[in-house]
This record gives C-alpha cells, sequence and structure tokens, in this order.
DNA sequence: AGAATAAAAATGAACGCTCGTTCATTTCAG
DNA sequence: CTGAAATGAACGAGCGTTCATTTTTATTCT
C-alpha cells in the first residue's frame, strides 16, 4: 500500500490541496472561503493552519505543482520525435486524450493571470524551464524540415494551440452555435503543421 | 461639447463602469471592493446604487460592451479583404497597433471564465454573432485561395492566435526567459498564413 | 509487546475586519 | 418645484486568521 508510507499530516494535506484545487477551478481563489476547503478536504477550518500559513499559500504551492506546463511537458517529452510531423500529430492526440476531459486544466493559469497578475510565474517558469530547454533543442535539430521558425517559438505556438482551443472551448463550450465546431482541434492541428513544415516551392 | 448633450446621470454611470473596468482588470472581479468602485468613480458609495442594482450587473454590461471580441470585430470588418494574405497580414498589424498597447485587454474575458464560469457569454454572443456571420462569409468566399478549412474554424483559429499571443505575454511578459521573443507574434502570423493557404503542390 | 511521553494534528469558538447592500436624508438638475 | 442623484452612516453576514484546548500519532523506554 502506497498510503501506509505517507504520514497522516502528509495526506490531510494533500487533502487540502486537491479541495482547494476543485474549489479554486470552479469559483475562482477570491471566492473561494477557507471554511470551503476545510469541509471538503474533510477536517476543522483552524486545521489548514497546521499545514499552510495562509490562504495563498495553497494557491502558490497548487500553480507551481499543477501549472498546465506541469501536465503537458511530461506529454512532450514521451512522444517519439522522430520528424516533426509525426511529433505534432502524435503529441496532440496524446494532449487530447489526456488533458481533453478536463477543459478547466487550463483555468489554474487563467486564475493566476487574473487574480494574481502572473506574480507566482517566475518561480512556476524556475521550475518549468529545465523541462523546457532540451524540448526545444529538439525542435532546432529538426532545422531541415521546419521552416526557418525560432525552435522557442515553435514551442510557444504549438501550445498556444491548445491555449486558445481550450479556452474558447471553456467559454463557448455548451453554447450552440454553428455545427463545424466538433473536431475544431483537429483543424488547428493541421494548420499549425501546414503552417509549420517545409514544403518545396518554386 | 458631447458632454453637453449627455445628462448628469449618464456621465456618472459612465464613470462607474470605466472605474470598474480598470479595477476588474486590476484584481479581478471579487478582489474589486464597491467602496473602491466609488472611490475611482467620484461619488460615495450609496451612489452606485442609482445606477446599478448589484456589483454584477456592472460587470454584465461591462461584458457585453467591451467583450475583447467587440474590439476586435470592428477591425476585422474594416480591413479590405481582397485577398486572404494580405487581409490577414494587415488584419493582424492594424490589431496590434490598437491592442497591442494594453495586453490586458483580454482579461475581462479571463474574468468572465474563471468567475463567472462563462454565465455571461451566451448574451455576449447574441450581440456579436450578427457581426461574425458577415465575416465568416467573407472568409468563405475566399474558398480557391484557402486550403480546406470551414470559414467558421478559419476565424476561430485567427483569433485564437491572438488570444494564445496575448494570455502568454500576460503570463511570462516581463519575465526575462528566452530573446528569441521580439516578434513571436509576426511568427505567429507567418505559421498561420502559411497554414491556411493554399499552395500548389504536386 | 505495551506503557509513557513528547510532538504533531485537529478542534471550534472567538476576533477584528471588510464586504455588499439599504436607507433616511440632503443636494442638485431640468 | 419635482424627481433624479448623491450622501454616509448603519446593518448583518461572511471573511481570513488566531488560539487555548483536546485528541491523535509516532517514538522511546521498560
Amino acid at each position: 500500500m502506497d498510503d501506509a508510507q505517507i504520514s497522516k499530516g502528509e495526506r490531510t494535506r494533500r487533502a487540502i490541496l486537491e479541495a482547494a484545487y476543485e474549489l479554486f477551478l470552479e469559483h475562482g481563489f477570491a471566492a473561494t472561503p477557507m471554511r470551503q476547503i476545510a469541509e471538503r478536504a474533510g477536517l476543522a477550518l483552524g486545521g489548514i493552519y497546521n499545514h499552510f500559513p495562509n490562504k495563498e499559500a495553497i494557491f502558490s504551492e497548487l500553480i507551481l505543482e499543477r501549472h498546465p506546463y506541469r501536465q503537458i511537458l511530461p506529454i512532450l517529452l514521451n512522444t517519439p520525435a522522430d520528424n516533426p510531423e509525426s511529433f505534432v500529430r502524435s503529441a496532440a492526440q496524446t494532449m487530447v486524450d489526456e488533458l481533453g476531459k478536463r477543459p478547466d486544466f487550463i483555468k489554474l493559469m487563467l486564475i493566476e493571470i487574473v487574480e494574481f497578475n502572473g506574480r507566482n510565474m517566475p518561480k512556476v517558469i524556475e521550475r518549468v524551464m529545465p523541462e523546457v530547454l532540451p524540448l526545444i533543442q529538439r525542435f532546432g535539430q529538426q532545422k531541415g524540415l521546419l521552416r526557418d521558425i525560432p525552435p522557442f517559438i515553435f514551442f510557444r505556438a504549438f501550445i498556444g494551440l491548445f491555449f486558445s482551443y481550450y479556452m474558447t472551448e471553456l467559454l463557448i463550450g455548451d453554447t450552440p452555435i454553428i455545427q463545424t465546431q466538433g473536431n475544431a482541434l483537429d483543424h488547428f492541428v493541421e494548420i499549425f503543421l501546414h503552417g509549420v513544415i517545409r514544403r518545396d516551392e518554386g
């Protein structure tokens, strides 16, 4: 049993984080009362303060360990990168499979922008950069097959594709607008691929 | 004078909206006190309630009249559309010129996602759709020059490009990461264009 | 193994403060 | 002169945090 190895304190600490995570995604940071976090985590209000000095510390820890980048990067790193086209396709597919069921996985980042003005981002970046750099290098090595795009831009555009997709999904997801919505992400991926892969022209 | 035509009541009503707009962008909805809105608008706390029934009504009105789409669409509609490439380029340029100075213009939308779970979006869409449809039709008419992409997807991908750009800008804007950041948006536009325009291939 | 014990964790009442909203009253504009 | 607009004190509720106390957990000693 994994639980046996984990101390009681650590277990409620995680329960607090999980409860806060769910509630922050539902109502944002400021609109989530500590009492509600305590209730969902299954302990009394005061108990939280044995594990966190204050409310903001809970969010800071959450965004460090659950920022979208922290969920996306392992997927990208585990995707075989023999050629850029198949890499992009299968990475996109994996991301849709793993993250698509919870389009609100980017909400933590939106909260960070809206309610903290990106104050926590330096720490997030510091933590995430060591994982990003080898990834960017991989992109850089495929120069022959790609149009002249700086690897970092390539990376950012690819990620941005999902951000913008899931953001509009959160906005207009359950609003019936136009029928051709179904596989918008597939189209996005195709646009990105055609935009990024070198074609022998004239 | 334009002011002369506007009644006193209407003038303070607008002052309230403007004050609330600025403060919401700075701290989000829940973290902005009515007292602060009143102070910045230059009237006493109670006075707000002569113009709005409650705090949420202020936000609802703001998002109806200042949602990013409402700022973006006029730009797109006024951009000549003789061919898709020049259209995309000059539309992008205009958007950067008009909106780029205030990357937080998308924050209102992020607040809507984070703190209202998109509750106001049906009304926004209802208001915005009549402007969107003719735009989409324009994209549809350029079929010969574009790859086979449903016009609505084309539109969404183009807008999404700016959303994701300005979102990352808000997140990592003043964090020094990598030097090649300077003209990321130009690269985004190029990727989009290559991804979208039909090239005669073998 | 089981009792003793010190540290960690949990409790819930209490505190001080700030919030959104109301309201009786006064001021001002048309 | 009348209705709209502005005032600021007041209200009740809810907030984050603290704290004295009790309970539980983990460790040490017999």
